[in-house]
DNA sequence: AATGAATGAGGCTTCATTCAT
DNA sequence: AATGAATGAAGCCTCATTCAT
């Protein structure tokens, strides 16, 4: 039967969908593993279990198969988001579900993201791609930030200053993953609810309308 | 007079001091520019207006080199703080002044810094220099938290909530910090007010023992 | 047919087994020729006709050619001289073919052998592989010798001596074929056949008991 | 007093002829540690305690160096040879002395002569000056040889044979020389002596005319 | 007399990528 | 459809040698 054929690692004749999943599956494994540069078209060949003109014929360049790499586990990452955080619910709900389903996510994938991740922040070409993705979740973000302010009552709140607010929780949540996926020991639940209590009190207060002033200059 | 010879931009036997600011400096940028593995000795030679022999002989290999880059920097973005922070204020004005400096120093040396904390994060030999000096930033949050809470009269806080607090404020930072080094108009004085909004409102609730609760499961 | 077309001579996607074995001649040139830290990879694989990367995907490193280069030439070596010395001969002929083998290859192989045999004695990786072939070749002799004195009806040799005499001959013979290296006019039997002269009468009379005394201290 | 001057390392100043000798030894030194390629003019201003500039403006560039290190100790080779071997000695005691005063220097000298010697012997531009030194020796050693067929009476023994003889045992002697170089707990003496009955008891049947033949072709 | 500073040249090695079968 | 064979280009590093002081 058919599958039992695709269960067991069958190198021969794959449809070409079939392989291309394969071979993103090892390019993944191998790039977190040694990073951009060090990973070398040879092992991901390997790792693939086929040859490497294959790779070339199915994904093209080194940086055209990493920029596949990212889209594919950035797609992943925000469905993943997206289905946690739900439709109807009171916007801390929807906030507290969406860091676990991030953090959650990051957790299930420590190898494969966020080390990927790191990769493509820092290399130009994958960059632009990455920041797409990010400009969705912040947008996201923002629109259960925007759900909160109404509920509160407050309906005075500058666009800007929730994109801002936003972003900087975007930005938390991402270095938090950084270190999740350097501590396959930590529990993705318990960042979720940490960074939650940090986050939440604060843009509440803030939200609120309530400011830290300096006392000086 | 010899004063006038040496104060011409003379290019040519400098002593070994100067020549190792020149290289270092010239790293950083190129580093900086490309990430560790795209940067070239010799473009770091070059951009150095030097050989690339006298590179290795005075900074040794290009680990070594970069090395040699994270620990200047690091260096200067502590002490940068340390100065900043003072000794005999409130919590909240050391906070405060802490984070300025430190988005003032990030600022100031976004083609610089930021950059290369992204590559030293990623590459294993150069992570531990960072991870030490990650290290002693954290104590001295740590330190300012723990003396906010005794002015807040609660004793009872927990050294490992404290040290966890002051983690997840210095990953803000830094993601903030990133951030904000690949945006050259972004202000950074604007950038300390927003986290030190956004953390201290948060923290103290916190450290008041207010929580957020799930109300699911 | 398609046999003509791999019979002429086609520079062009060898199978492995072919282009190793001349790049393993090519080598043994070039290493003849300059020693082995003058000899240049990009010289090797030109005498090859071939690219570099090729000479590493096959062979690997400079010393693990050179290795390479050192065991299959060792081997022949002694492939040549087993096969010249025969079983069941007495032992003055079968030391005398054996010579024979010696110089003839040596002869054959001047640019190969013999330089190539002084620069391994000198690099230290190399040295080994050479010890355990002279090793081999010592024990060849040995085993002559022992036969030799047995045949003149010694009995109380001491092994001891029978391996340092053995040790010695190999020695001047290698010392010769070194000479015979050099000497492209000189006749490789008529080296054995002084090598035989002057060792065996000298072994013979020294097997039989007589020493040469120094008549003062 | 000078003396006392001239005793202690003293590293200032020095008249040149000193400092020459200074650096010779020190290149002799390095050469014999490392192989002349390996050895570097750095390591070598090093253990002369002299900086390199100096090395070029007395003993000008490495391979002049090098040629300079293999004539001094050429030369004292030669000269420990012919002061053993004495003038008005039967020419066996004259064997064994010389075969005494080589093996004794080599043994004296392990790191420095054997190694330096292994070295000049691959390296063409060295090659002439020790071909012509071994040229001198060999001289010195058919000298011998004519003389020990002379006091046999023999008297028609050929001039090439003598050479050729010369030129056997000089090889041989050399070989166990190097193999002594590489075994510093080794006897010289000891060596000396199983040379000279090896070679002594051969050569006088040899000179007396007795050869061995082939039985077959 | 002596040296720290400086470099041109060259060697080993690796890799992304393509060709011919 | 699939791959073994092949290479141009580039990178890190070292060294003999010289210059300017």
């Amino acid at each position: 039967m058919l599958a039992s054929v695709e269960a067991r690692p069958s190198f021969k004749r794959l449809p070409r969908a079939v392989r291309e999943q394969q071979m993103l599956d090892a390019a993944v494994r191998v790039f977190s593993r040694r990073g951009f540069h060090e990973a070398s078209m040879d092992e991901i060949a390997v790792e693939a279990g086929i040859s490497k003109p294959m790779v070339y014929a199915y994904l093209g360049s080194k940086d055209d198969l990493f920029r596949a790499c990212v889209n594919r586990e950035g797609t992943r990452l925000l469905e993943s988001i997206v289905a946690a955080v739900g439709d109807d619910l009171p916007a801390d709900e929807q906030l507290w579900r969406g860091l676990r389903g991030f953090f959650g996510f990051v957790g299930a994938h420590r190898e494969g993201w966020a080390v990927l991740y790191r990769q493509a922040k820092s290399r130009q070409p994958f960059a632009d791609d990455l920041a797409s993705l990010r400009a969705r979740i912040v947008e996201v973000v923002a629109g259960m930030l925007r759900k909160a302010v109404t509920q509160e009552g407050k309906t005075d709140a500058k666009d800007q200053d929730l994109t801002a607010s936003a972003y900087a929780l975007v930005g938390a949540a991402e270095s938090i993953a950084d270190w999740l996926a350097d501590h396959p020991e930590a529990d993705p639940d318990h960042s979720a609810a940490r960074l939650m209590n940090f986050t939440w009190l604060g843009a509440r207060q803030l939200l609120q309308g309530e400011l830290w002033q300096p006392s000086s200059a």
